[in-house]
DNA sequence: ATCACTTACGAGCTGCGTAAGAATT
DNA sequence: AATTCTTACGCAGCTCGTAAGTGAT
């Protein structure tokens, strides 16, 4: 048996069975693969993959169980190269981080701005995606850091970080009613203006929704938008007052007001989730703390070396330019 | 990186450095793994052993965390070989146990006997200890099983599955003062004589000799031995009452008065204690099996396969021959 | 007819063992 | 002097890619 066995097994059950395809990927030629794979198949004593006629169509009962195992190995076999790579000082590699659209679009970018300084030559894979789908893709190790915000909840994952606390704002055009007042707004005297929100504010267990649905007040949602970008334009074309991470606000946006909202709905956590299984880059530790400079490189150690109780909420800030 | 090269660095690391005894081991010449060592290191980027001269002098830092996540990839290449195995019905493996000295010569032979019936090739590598050597050898993955026994209590290891119970028992020459009566004996009437135990009743930990202390009662000892057949021995020599565990006597040994001990001294249990990050054979399974009659195999499986808080002990009976 | 995997073949690389060399103890 | 690692060399085996073959849709 051999890595590089393990590594064909696993790029054609990735590639969905389709051995060209997985060849591809790997950089080689698919009569390569076709070897590799009969090769391992007559180690092990069984087929791998179950054949229909000449292409592979399902995978076996014992196939995967050797392919999670094969899994296992590889990616200890990565835990290896990270550690080699931090122990040279290495400092090229790949950052593969997924994220939710307000932080890879507001945050994230002056934080590996900063990182750039020291860790030059790595290179980022950006993969953006709702706060599920990136505990997924690192659930199927393709990432190694998802960045994801809560209402303040841990989110899932066995090693979750807290980086930094903020909250929603509201936006609306300098010549909205409601943008001349200064005393703090009350949810009934936003919800009788039509509203622009991210998509995700109207999902059940968004505890934003829940405060106007306590409140019995019935919001008018004009329109939801994946992304800040979109809300702040469709405020520009005075569809209604959006309603954003006040981390999309940006100097840029001096043309709109923003009214605070801290008061009306819940605070929020963004939080670094990573595998306990792996061993990061020193350049991921960097990012952290480029993310939360109110953490010491020792409470994030302990968090990411598996202490599951350590709660370190108490000891990030609110989020800072 | 190859899993060769991971196997090179574990055997110099576990030949204590000696690149020619390690050689030996891996059935390659000295060369062959000086060269090895040389390409890994060179992959790494550091060394991984530190050279006083020509030879190897000690672990770097940075080596000996290679070294951890070396024995992790090579565990789970035998996990993917073990369950490949097993799925093929392989009968041929090899089958390392470390038990203590009585389970070992008088309870492991029946029950390979039986095994062997289905398991004909199974390579057997006993290796006997104490208690404490047979689970750090677990702890060096050196060993598949260890058979322990303790005076109830759950042994240390992540898997311990009780196997059976069992008491000690006396044994005298036919003309010895005790050997006549037919009431149990007491504490009392047992210090009155000359004993013969096993090396490890003199331990502080052991309840045996805590039931002769809590009864203030000081007992003679007048020879220890590692071994129940020393202690037979030393019994028709007639130096003392014997104190082995019930195992040890055979039909063999008729010569010999049995009294009961059952009611004076702690009742024991006998626990198979295995690794739960490795896979095992089916041949393992089948000899706890035979060890355990009363266990189901799904009991079994569920004991071997993590779940950490089930109590078997309520389910295991008296030890039979 | 096209797509996908398999088989055949020749080239290049890798890894081994033998043998000789060098540095310690 | 003995031990132990390193270097040099030549051979064997492995794995690759190209190209042709085969079966299925």
């Amino acid at each position: 048996m051999t890595l590089n066995q393990l590594r064909t097994l696993l790029a054609i059950a990735d590639a969905e069975l389709n051995i060209s395809l997985a060849a591809a990927r790997l950089n080689a030629t698919q009569p390569a693969l076709s070897r590799q794979l009969r090769q391992i198949e007559e180690e092990l004593g069984f087929q791998v993959f179950v054949r229909h006629g000449k292409s592979l169509a399902q995978i076996t009962r014992a196939g995967g169980e050797v392919l999670a195992r094969a899994r296992a190995v590889l990616g200890e076999v990565r835990n290896i190269e990270a550690l080699a790579a931090n122990h040279r000082r290495e400092t090229r590699g790949t950052l593969r981080v997924a994220t939710t659209q307000a932080l890879g679009r507001f945050v994230l970018p002056a934080a590996l701005g900063r990182l750039r300084a020291r860790f030059g030559a790595v290179q980022l894979r950006l993969r953006p995606g709702g706060g599920e789908e990136c505990l997924d893709l690192l659930e199927r190790d393709e990432i190694d850091l998802a960045l994801v915000s809560t209402e303040g909840e841990r989110p899932a994952g066995d090693v979750a970080l807290p980086l930094f606390r903020w909250n929603r704002a509201l936006v609306a055009l300098p010549g909205h009613p409601l943008a001349g007042g200064n005393a703090p707004l009350s949810l009934t005297q936003i919800a009788q203006y039509p509203l622009i929100a991210a998509d995700t504010a109207t999902q059940a267990d968004f505890k934003m929704g829940r405060a106007f649905r306590e409140a019995g007040i019935e919001p008018n949602i004009a329109c939801t938008a994946r992304d800040a970008d979109t809300i702040k334009t469709f405020v520009r074309l005075d569809l209604g007052i959006g309603i954003v991470a006040e981390m999309a606000l940006t100097p840029e946006d001096e043309d709109l007001v923003r009214l605070p909202a801290a008061h009306v709905f819940p605070g929020c956590i963004t939080w670094a989730i990573l595998r306990s299984d792996r061993i990061q880059r020193d350049y991921v530790f960097e990012l952290l703390r480029e993310l939360a400079p109110t953490l010491s490189r020792e409470e994030i150690d302990r968090v990411i070396h598996g202490e599951r109780g350590l709660d370190l909420t108490s000891r990030i800030a609110h989020w800072a330019a």
